[in-house]
DNA sequence: TCTGCAAAAAGTGTATACAGTTTTTGGCTT
DNA sequence: AAGCCAAAAACTGTATACACTTTTTGCAGA
């Protein structure tokens, strides 16, 4: 297996552990210990530890090791931030450029949404939304874009399991309606206007501002 | 040294000979050249490989070995898309926040510019114009997207040196200038157009369609 | 029981070793 | 002289070794 493959696939784990809200925020993450459980040298998992340390996903301390990441306020609003910008824009060239089978394929992944809340399944749903926003990126036929997206929404992951106060991120699913709705219309302004309320909302619905 | 600067310090050094055009796309780089250069191991130079490839500024080949990377036109169209709607609204929220300080800051550093045009420095205005963009992000006090934009300016040194077909580039001093006067004069709509029309012309000035 | 401290254990940071692959070299054939 | 193949050299990919640092353990003293 070439190198890229094996370390990719432990950044992958470890990655979908974290944002899957498996490992928690400020949880140490030893080397030895993870090279037991992938079945690699330390050098491996080292490789992997140093690509989430740019993914901003773990952080390390010098001759302390790596720990879950645990962004702050401000960085949090820093992230959605920057969302807003792209995640305007992209809304804007989606409705523009969208094919009726890429809407479709939105119309598809919302109503997987609607089913997942529907039935509990909230580490599904959780995915799911996040996974909404990856989606349209792709969609655009922007990899570029979709990249920056995901690492930004995988950082949002820890963000909301640190800064959660209440479940009003349950909205989401609506929102993710609404805004597939205004595309279908071919309303450009709404769309994107919805869309940056959505993201507002989800980054309102959070207590950044608490002390720790 | 803890691990973090050492390899830092190599993923800054390497990122700078590629930025600065000291390395080309395509070249190779050999590990154990770079550790004799570098006096270290293999191993440190391996990690900040690892690293510069998440940047996409190399890539690496399966037991072949590391390249400095070659963007493809397409990557690099995708690149300047990203660019525009991430700079379209720093732009917007600079005219709307920036304080008289900050202003001052950017109009220094236009004058560097127009400085290194006029002595024909071409490395140290290359260097300069990008600056001017990653100058303004750190500016609006948001490192996550100072960080973001600092990448992908990165990239964009790698895609002009592919592409470029003549110096078209050279009207950059100008457009930074003028979108510092619309900033200076609170016009919103103006210094984003303008940075929109920028950031196209220098798209436009390069042969991204080209056969390889 | 609680505190402090020293020894031991565990962990990180870097270098080196080694197996497997790719590239280069050099001679042999045509 | 050009092309081809085998041996050698160079290089990558992974594991391991070792020095140094941090954390834990366990015991002595208050």
């Amino acid at each position: 297996m070439d190198t890229t493959t094996a370390t990719r696939s432990i950044v992958d784990a470890l990655t979908k552990a974290i944002v899957e809200h498996r490992l928690h925020p400020g949880s140490k993450l030893a080397e030895q210990k993870l090279a037991d459980h992938f079945g690699v040298s330390r050098t491996l998992v080292r490789q992997a530890l140093f690509q989430l340390v740019q993914k901003r996903l773990i952080r390390m301390e010098p001759a302390r090791g790596a720990f879950v990441a645990t962004p702050s306020g401000e960085e949090a609003k820093q992230v959605f931030a920057v969302r807003r910008m792209l995640e305007a824009e992209m809304t804007r060239n989606f409705v523009r450029n969208a094919t009726k089978t890429q809407i479709q394929a939105l119309q598809e992944h919302v109503a997987q949404e609607k089913a997942a809340v529907q039935r509990g399944d909230v580490a599904g749903r959780t995915d799911l939304l996040g996974d909404f926003h990856v989606r349209m990126a792709e969609l655009m036929g922007n990899p570029v874009l979709g990249q920056i997206l995901g690492e930004l929404i995988s950082r949002c992951s820890l963000i909301t399991l640190m800064y959660q106060s209440d479940n009003a991120a349950e909205h989401s699913a609506e929102d993710h309606s609404a805004i597939l709705k205004a595309i279908v219309a071919k309303d450009e302004t709404l769309a994107v206007q919805l869309m940056e309320d959505h993201l507002s909302n989800v980054e309102a619905s959070l207590t950044l501002d608490r002390k720790l």
